[in-house]
DNA sequence: GAGGAAGCTAAGCGCCCGCTCACCCTCGGC
DNA sequence: GCCGAGGGTGAGCGGGCGCTTAGCTTCCTC
């Protein structure tokens, strides 16, 4: 529930809030878990002997598996989030703003790929309460994106048809680079962040 | 493995070429329950009871759950294969091809939604055999695009810098239309195939 | 109308899942 | 030096999983 930021920059590996120890290396060994097999097919064994300890420590800090996919997929949105206002708000043009918000949304999906893949993928696996927490998170995302777009078009520097649609195409873009990207591939996460943020300005006839 | 197409057109069902009736009836099925809960969180017993059958009549069709899913991921490569090559042979300019591509490719994806999301999402479900397979068949889809980016490049339609890196999100952008399509939305499959491919031309700086 | 393949079911095997429980350390406070 | 709280373990429960098996029906063939 908090939203408190230590740092301006954002570079805080974010589970540092998450105490005490024991549960963050619970926390940090279920995100690698459910990023390599996916939510239902990581068992509660596989994520406490990531962590090394036995089955039964894991219902010391959590009460269910659930609760654990809840907590990585809060804690990445609320980043994910502030990713993303920390560039809509800085001073500058709609192009410059977007695209900073392009390249660092894509430097992080890339650049913490296991987080964003569990924060991006397994959001079905949440309970009916815990997703619609979330989509109300992901709704603010989409407000941000959409908001740098709407500013571009008044001022004249984007050619939009479909505020919308163009919003939900490039959040498409940014988000499923989680999926596809590979920590042994050709590019880095700058390399991606500057191709991406180049490919958006061109998608809302910037420049 | 047989790759045979009757009809000109895209609109046969891909599941007629399964036979016998049973067999097809439990791999609808299955397709509908894998999009819904995901390969993991679907049990044998979900897949025969849709079917209107007892769990042990699947196994007589199918030697395992893991081979409903090849065979459905297989089929849906196909014909995911069969639309791209469609729109990248037929006559026309590099720019006329890439539209027909991305918008009958987007089409695909959002009104076959559910088939699309197994396709594409449940990849890492499948066995190393069927895997290897399975990712032939996407680098097969990654050159077809590719080989209509670089005409248009080489023809002076298009401005692009990476060709690579540009084919990479103009498939990721098509791809993840499974992942947030909804039926019940504002959106038509045509309307999202029209704007898509709209977005992808300025993507790649043609007209 | 006997024989046999094909298609299906009821029952259940063996396994592993999420989770619990009884118990055991360790260590700060008085 | 005893106590209680917090953090940990080994063993295991109840249940649902993927899959198998024995046996039944249906229907085609001659």
């Amino acid at each position: 529930m908090s939203t408190a930021e230590e740092t301006a920059g954002g570079e805080v590996e974010p589970w540092d809030q998450v105490t005490p120890d024991a549960a963050r290396r619970l926390l940090i060994a279920a995100v690698e878990a459910f990023a390599e097999r996916g939510y239902h097919a990581t068992t509660t064994r596989d994520i406490a002997g990531r962590a090394g300890m036995s089955p039964a420590a894991l219902y010391i800090h959590y009460k269910t598996k659930e609760e654990l996919l809840h907590r990585i997929s809060r804690i990445g949105h609320d980043k994910a989030l502030d990713i993303l206002r920390t560039a809509a708000r800085r001073e500058g043009s709609a192009t410059e703003r977007l695209a900073d918000a392009v390249s660092s949304f894509v430097r992080w999906h890339a650049g913490r790929r296991t987080t964003a893949r569990v924060v991006q993928y397994e959001l079905d696996a949440l309970g009916p309460d815990a997703r619609a927490e979330i989509l109300a998170l992901r709704r603010q995302v989409d407000a941000e994106v959409r908001g740098i777009i709407q500013e571009g078009v008044a001022s004249g520097e984007f050619d939009v048809l479909d505020v919308r649609g163009t919003t939900l195409a490039v959040l498409s873009l940014c988000i499923d680079v989680a999926r596809w990207f590979n920590v042994n591939g050709p590019r880095t996460p700058e390399e991606v962040g500057a191709l991406y943020a180049d490919l958006v300005l061109r998608m809302v006839g910037a420049g």
